[in-house]
DNA sequence: TATGAATGAGCCTTCATTCAT
DNA sequence: AATGAATGAAGGCTCATTCAT
């Protein structure tokens, strides 16, 4: 049945637009990420119908990643603090694992190309580790204030905290990562 | 007989720009924008040399109405407290007045086109308030993660405030507004 | 073990042509004409050798059965004007029959890639029914007109007369028909 | 108010694209025409939003020089048989006189590619002549199939006509002429 | 100075054809 | 023989910038 789709090409193709979209923007020329990927330009296209495919297919590939990380981290026993704490580790190595990730998703959420689909998936990929996070921080929090915590802060502050650890010498790494965590915690105290 | 340039022009262009960059990012044309400033496409270049141009003119133009706006409201007596909530209070008040510049100032700032000349003015714009706040929040924080929490997270935490407001119902938003003020400095308490 | 040639393909892929080709001309996609055959875009191309040669292979096809129909229906008995009659209304018959294929050979003629060669044997196909026509209007016309009526009008003004049919109620057809025919055989005499 | 737009150029565009269809369809490419009307590839748009609205300019440009050739032409003296046949004269004339637009006329038809709107407006500037058709014809043939006369025979006869002349050598022109004019004359008689 | 036509590089996408399977 | 992925040359169109008016 003729030489199938190459899973390998896909991730090549993929991997060369995250590398350029990081660096240029959702606006890098998908003649730039075939190139990049070693493919010819029409054969992007047999990967992903539109740009907007690939970017949407991008974007999601990333929240998966990040999602199952989450998931695979979460740790079943241990008070509340250390739950949370071992979950905000995990999202600090993983931004500073990958920064290019990183810089992508910033990219695609500005673009205005990612569709209600894709957001909506996304939004599926992390319902159930919101669930655990909901749990552990139960007694912790003012329950008004639960989805504000978990929903917009805990990885807006990740986030920020990857961004000072990325602009800091190696050293200060820890100690940022500890007061982005103290930030998070005390502050979210009820 | 030159004419000099108008400033109502000049003002007219960087809104419309601004307008327009908020709703499809930089990749508005600039003869798009100069058709909503209502001036002719080439005259757009004879206020701003380039279209990178136009966009550092216009960061700036938004980040000195901020840094303004904080200076401006930054109260020169009270506990230190007071002084950093009603700095907060500012804060989101300039953002939900102001929904399109803070559109404006996601795009420019992850579209690789801000010259690091642009940044560095902007840093200076906003030195004098950086320290008053410096000076409240002295004796509350930890002396080695003051930079962290005044350059890092009190303007994305303001952010991340407004964004849950936006998608909040009004009578939310005093609560929100709390919510992360609390967050903030319970959060950065030594 | 070299499977032959499956005739039933090969008539599958004229026919998707011939559909695809008179609604969107020549420009159909050998993909899209592949696809509507059932067969895989490769496969096309072990039926014909390229695109021009599908061209000319379907315009051949269609005028081949066109000169069937003229052929077997030409009465070997019967006067001038009945065989004409007959034959007109076998063209007639024919066009109405086939709306498609009459598509097809309009956007084939425009289409500037039937070859000479194609040409030539188009011609070859209608030679004999063209001189049993000859020979039935020797006493009616001219014979320095003879060849513009046979070669020029004769197939045209039936063309233009299924037109008009196509556009008009049914009812009106049989009354089309006969105001052809009595164009051509009035127009015609000598 | 900077430089006008230049009918000059759009003429030349016009009769660039008239060129090249005639040749090779109305696949001809937009850069292939700019290049032979002398401009930049990008100016063809700023007097044509697209290719299409250039197909559609270029068909009515020589649909109304058509028409106005007719309506210029047509006399308002003499008995009906000698109108017909000045009309007739007239369209010959021009037929052999515009070839390239003649075979433009076909190639727009058969695309698909003309609106509905441009066909109405088409219709609307033969009108005026038509009607004067109608009435020349009006005691020549059956009423009944006035419209199949004018509206689908007329110009078909003579586009043949002129077919059959460009195929033949010019001292059969008039003969040919004669031929098609007696073919409708005679044809059309009640 | 203000205007908007002119420019041509560059963008996304399509397509006939080839070739590995 | 059949399949459909791979290819890269076009194709239509957009856009920042220049320049004649």
């Amino acid at each position: 049945m003729a030489r199938p789709l190459s899973e390998e090409k896909r991730e090549a193709i993929l991997a060369a637009a995250a590398e350029l979209i990081a660096t240029s923007g959702t606006g890098a020329s998908t003649a730039s990420i075939a190139k990049a990927a070693g493919v010819a330009e029409g054969t992007l296209f047999t990967y992903f119908a539109t740009k907007d495919d690939l970017l949407n297919q991008l974007f999601l590939e990333i929240e998966t990643n990040l999602a199952q990380t989450m998931m695979a981290a979460y740790p079943a026993k241990g008070g509340s603090r250390e739950r949370i704490r071992h979950l905000w580790d995990r999202l600090i190595a993983w931004g500073a694992a990958n920064p290019t990730w990183r810089k992508v998703l910033r990219q695609l959420k500005v673009s205005g190309r990612i569709t209600a689909e894709s957001r909506r998936r996304s939004n599926a990929l992390f319902r159930e580790s919101r669930e655990l996070v909901e749990q552990s921080m139960a007694g912790h929090v003012d329950p008004e204030r639960m989805s504000f915590y978990i929903d917009t802060v805990l990885i807006g502050l990740a986030d920020m905290t990857i961004d000072a650890m990325a602009a800091s010498p190696k050293k200060q790494h820890e100690h940022l990562k500890q007061a982005g965590f103290d930030l998070y915690w005390k502050g979210t105290a009820v």
